[in-house]
This record gives C-alpha cells, sequence and structure tokens, in this order.
DNA sequence: ATTTGAATTGCAAACGATTGAAATAAATAA
DNA sequence: TTATTTATTTCAATCGTTTGCAATTCAAAT
C-alpha cells in the first residue's frame, strides 16, 4: 500500500518537529500563528489525514462498535442494523458486523472477534441456540460494555433493549378474539429465548382475560416459514381446527396462510392470522398480514444510543443495568 | 477500560525481555523449549490475547474490509453482506459496513469513514444518485483495492462482480413472450446505473428476437414498490394496457401484481408479471412471483474473494480489472 | 585454559501520534 | 547589562508488538 502522508512528514518539509506540527493542527495556543498556518497549509496540500491506527494504539480506544447478530438476511435484523449504523454514523462510530446464523458456536468465535479487534462496546443480539452466557460474561469481565437486544437475558448485569413482546402478543390475541376467534393457536419461538415467553405469556393472558380455556395442544414450536408450514398443514387437518392463529414472527403468519390457502380455507372468513414483526412482506402478502410493528429501526437506534451513553460515562462504579422497552403496536390489515 | 495484559506484564513476571516473549509466543526457533513452554503457559493462564491494534499499527493493516452499500434493509444487499460476512470470516477479515442510504453525499462521507478507518480494501455498491466517481478514485489512488459489486461502472480501473443482467432479462422477457404477451412493459432502474441499461438492453433483444416492436411508451422509470404501483395503476387503465411486464426488482413486480388486483385484473391469466431479485417476498406473494435469480450470497463471496485476492497479492505492477459475470436463473412461478 | 561455535536472550528502533517537561529564543523589567 | 518573564519549540517517553543485530551463556573442541 501507498505510504501515508505522516506528521513527521510534515515537520520535515517545514523544519520543524513533529511535537510543533502535532499541536499546530489542534489549535494548541503555544504555537505561534504563523506556524500554525504554515503546517495547515502543507498538510491540506499534502492530503494529510492522522492516522487513525496510531491514534487507537495510544487512546486505547477504536470508535468501533462490534454487533453480533443472528442473520442479517432477517428483515426485523436489517431494520435494527440501519438504526444501529445510524447513530454510529451520527457520533463517528464505525460498525463492524459479525453473523452468528443462529450457531453458539460461531457466537462464542464472534465474542473472540469483538475482543480481537478491541471493539469498544457491543450490541448482542443472540442465537437460538444460545443458553449459556459465559462468552458474554468475558466481554464484561475485560469491560468492554455490552447492550443486548431483542434476544436478551436477566442472567448477566447488561443493559437491554426489548420490544414490548408480552404487551404487543396480548394485544395480537385479543384482537383475535375480538374479531370472533375462539379456538386460537400459538406458533411460537424456542422457550429458552425471553422473547419467546413473553410473547407466549402475552398470548395466554389474553386468553384468560376473556375466559378462554388455555391449552397446551395449540401452541407449537415453529418460528420459522418451513417448519410453520408444515406444522400449520397438520393442524388445520384435524377435525377440531383453530380459527385463529397468532404467530412468532411475520415469515410463520405468511406460511400459516399459504397452508390454509392451500387447503381451501379463506383467511380472513375461515380462519384469521396475525404475526409479529411489521416486514416488508406482511405489507405485500395476499391478504395483507395484521401484524404486531416491532419498530427494528427505533430498538436498533436505543441500543446504539444506550450503549454510547455507557461509552461516555467512566466512572465504571456501581454499575446498574437499564432495560428499555419499545412500545410495539398492532397494524391491522386484511388478514383478521 | 480494564488495562490487557501485554507481551510486557509476561516478561516481567518470567524475568525475559519482551522479544523472547515475543518470539515464544510464535514458535521462533532460537528459543529454548523451556522458556517457551513457560511463556506459553502464562500466556494462557493470564489469557493474554496480541493487542491487535499495535499489530495494525506495526503491520500497517487492520485485517479489516470496508463495504459500502446503499440500503441493507433491501433482501438482495443483505443476501450479499451474508455472502461476504462467509468468506471474511472465513480468512479472519472482520468488515465494517457503512450505508449510503442511497445519497451521493452520504456515500462520499463513506469513502472518507474508510480511509479515516484505515481498511485494506473496499467492496462497493453505490448509490442511486451516484454519476460522479471521484470519491472513489480517491481510494484507489490511495492504493486501497476497490471492488465494486451490482452497481458498477467502467470508468474506474477497478475490479467488478455483476449478475449478468442482460441475459436475466432477456430470459425474463423470453418467458414473458412465449407465454403469449405481445405487449410488454419494463420497469427500469435509472439508466445511469450500468444494471438499469443492461437489463432495459436484454428486454430490448428479446423483443427483437421475436420481432416485436420495442415503444419507449412501454419504458417506465419504477424501480420501488410505491413509484412501480403508480405507475402500474396508470398504465393498467390505458386503453391498449401492457399484458406483460418485465420489472427490474421484486418489489417493483409485486407492487404491479398489487395495482393490477386492484384494478380487478387477473395474474396471471389478463397479465403476466416477471420479476428480478429472487427475493424472499417473491416466493410468498400471491401469486408466487416468477422471478430472475441474481444469487445476491454468491456475488457477495465471490466479490469478496475477488479482494481477498487483491489484497494478498502485493506486486501492483500492470494492474489488469477482472470483471465477473454470475450466471442468473429464471425461476418460473405463478405469475406466468 | 583458551578458542570456537552454537544456542539463547536482550537491546533498540520502528510503526504514527500525543504530551509533560525541558530547552531555547525573544521580549521585558530591573 | 543582567535578570526575569513569556512565548515557542523540541526532547523523550508512551501505547504494544516485532525484528535485525548485538550480547551473553554454555558446552564442546583444542
Amino acid at each position: 500500500m501507498k505510504r501515508q502522508i505522516t506528521i513527521k512528514d510534515i515537520a520535515i518539509k517545514l523544519g520543524l518537529s513533529t511535537s510543533t506540527v502535532s499541536r499546530a493542527l489542534k489549535d494548541h495556543p503555544d504555537i505561534s500563528p504563523k506556524t500554525r498556518t504554515a503546517v495547515k497549509e502543507l498538510a491540506g496540500l499534502l492530503g494529510y489525514r492522522p492516522n487513525r491506527i496510531a491514534l487507537n494504539l495510544r487512546n486505547n480506544s477504536t470508535r468501533t462498535i462490534g454487533l453480533i447478530i443472528p442473520e442479517i438476511e432477517h428483515y426485523f435484523f436489517s431494520a435494527i442494523i440501519n438504526g444501529i449504523e445510524e447513530i454510529a454514523y451520527k457520533n463517528d462510530y464505525s460498525v463492524m458486523v459479525f453473523q452468528s446464523n443462529e450457531s453458539y458456536k460461531r457466537e462464542v468465535i464472534n465474542t473472540q472477534a469483538v475482543l480481537t479487534n478491541r471493539v469498544d462496546g457491543v450490541l448482542v443480539s443472540f442465537s437460538k441456540e444460545t443458553s449459556d452466557f459465559s462468552h458474554f460474561q468475558k466481554l464484561i469481565d475485560n469491560e468492554i460494555p455490552v447492550v443486548f437486544f431483542d434476544r436478551t437475558t436477566e442472567e448477566l448485569p447488561a443493559d437491554q433493549v426489548v420490544a414490548d413482546d408480552y404487551q404487543g402478543a396480548f394485544m395480537a390475541v385479543n384482537h383475535l378474539i375480538e374479531k370472533g376467534c375462539r379456538r386460537i393457536a400459538h406458533f411460537a419461538a424456542p422457550q429458552n429465548l425471553q422473547i419467546g415467553k413473553s410473547r407466549l405469556s402475552g398470548y395466554h393472558d389474553a386468553l384468560l382475560k376473556h375466559n378462554i380455556h388455555f391449552r397446551h395442544d395449540l401452541v407449537h414450536l415453529a418460528d420459522t416459514y418451513d417448519s410453520a408450514k408444515k406444522t400449520a398443514h397438520d393442524i388445520l387437518r384435524r377435525p377440531e381446527a383453530p380459527d385463529g392463529f397468532f404467530a412468532v414472527n411475520d415469515m410463520s403468519a405468511i406460511a400459516i396462510i399459504k397452508a390454509a390457502r392451500e387447503l381451501g380455507k379463506r383467511v380472513p372468513e375461515d380462519i384469521k392470522v396475525v404475526g409479529f414483526e411489521n416486514s416488508k412482506s406482511a405489507a405485500i402478502s395476499e391478504p395483507e398480514l395484521t401484524t404486531v410493528d416491532q419498530f427494528g429501526f427505533d430498538l436498533g437506534r436505543e441500543a446504539c444510543l444506550m450503549l454510547l451513553k455507557r461509552l461516555k460515562s467512566t466512572d465504571e462504579t456501581d454499575f446498574k443495568p437499564v432495560k428499555k422497552v419499545i412500545k410495539t403496536k398492532l397494524v391491522v390489515r386484511s388478514s383478521t
């Protein structure tokens, strides 16, 4: 690579010391106006830009945020990245992205990678497989601020940003009931994830409110398009098929609609379906999908803001983890 | 932040010099087996990990790739990032992501950011607004290898990876004609983008092959959901409405289907629609969308591999830009 | 006991920028 | 003229690691 212009080059050309040049560039009062302008002029002429790596070493900081995320391809996560990048950009931070691909093993390697890269802080949404958190604890032990978002845990002393999953689920199921559904199935996420638990619990309580009996055989683990489609096919063929579905994400909800159509059932006449996410796909599905907006962009923003706040505050004494909940919103469309 | 364990800590604890420790850690033959094991043992015990920043400074390399991309939220781009990250991960590189949000101004700032961050190489898909490329030329002037993907230009001496847009468009339109369409409209991307030109030209030549007259009034600039929906509404109400549509991406295609349905036209009976991308949405739209698969994941992989190859080869003499074309594939579904 | 050579280990400079302290130059006061 | 400020500038160390070269140790050969 071409050698970059350094402070030394300027110093030599001007017959000065590097210290003087350094100070001149940052308007130190000790430097005479004459040399200051001379230095700045030459710096501009040569296209000098400070070597960030050298600064990183000296300041022991990289102005870089590590992002560990399951899968970029999911609309929700890409919306979150969007929000994160927005805030990072405004605050002159850069974002390094590491995908876990929903693999615990890879996620552990990712945590090592953020350590190696000496990022200033880390944003994490962990994989479905993750139930042991010691790799994140290691980050915290290294005093690297960590903020969890969406997929979070209470087991670690770290900040969290989550959508109001419980409320969203409650609203969704409540809506289904008000639309006349009585046998409502729930396609759930794994229960090691807090979001899985919260949404199930919102589902449960909404039934309770309307005195509808909670039945375990109406709850299925199905949080991907394929698994949801398969499960929906099975259930819808049963004699007492559900008349309503609450899916843990939009892709599962759309799979349910697809399965219903394939079996000659009409949506929303025969069965009603509500998703969770408010992805682009929800808006274009046929019929358009009623769903709970998770505001991924805002969630990303908030997570990043929270991390930046930690990076600014240097007093590490009496650390109190903060949990921020982003309100969700029911978006009613024609699938209900 | 907590002070990290350094080579110096180990040296002092063992009464050695930093040089010896450094060499011991990398199995330098000069070091006696005894000290080598002692050093390694202590290093493991203390959880020593080399300070990447210091190495960056010494080696003038960051093992980091800069990625400048319009919008992460588009399925196609997130698929590409996925491919890029996969290759980067396997080769122990990290990826810094910068979004231009389709803004030329922001893109220019992004190029400065990758310079500041001293990335080893840059992957770029530029914004719709970009027609001046001097900010990328600046990267090249700094001898930072640049690989363009998807949105590329011939104006710069840089590697490129593109989908076979011409062939994809040709296949798509040919397919429409074979299915009986005669008045085929094309919803195009801006013509400052090579992909816009290539796809239009594929459209043009497929018509030509079947002796169908090319008509300018059937070509519209509409490459977003909203613009496509609006345009489709207008066109479909005309007396001689098209019987087939070839859209430059899936979102536009889906918008056309939506508009058709709203006007009481049936797809594929009254009009047939083909998209470009093969996004998740294409598979779930109703009817399912016939589209051209761009293989974004592979495209990302190839772009990253190409960049890594440049990073390895140090001989910068007689640089010959390479252009790699990823074959596209027509995925026929029920919209045609 | 001295030389030779091999095997180990340490010194010091380098990467680029910053910064406290010291040094020099210029200006003012005694 | 000399002492004393004050204004500028330079020195040198630092951040953590690597590496050419010099230095040391130690055993074998003479």
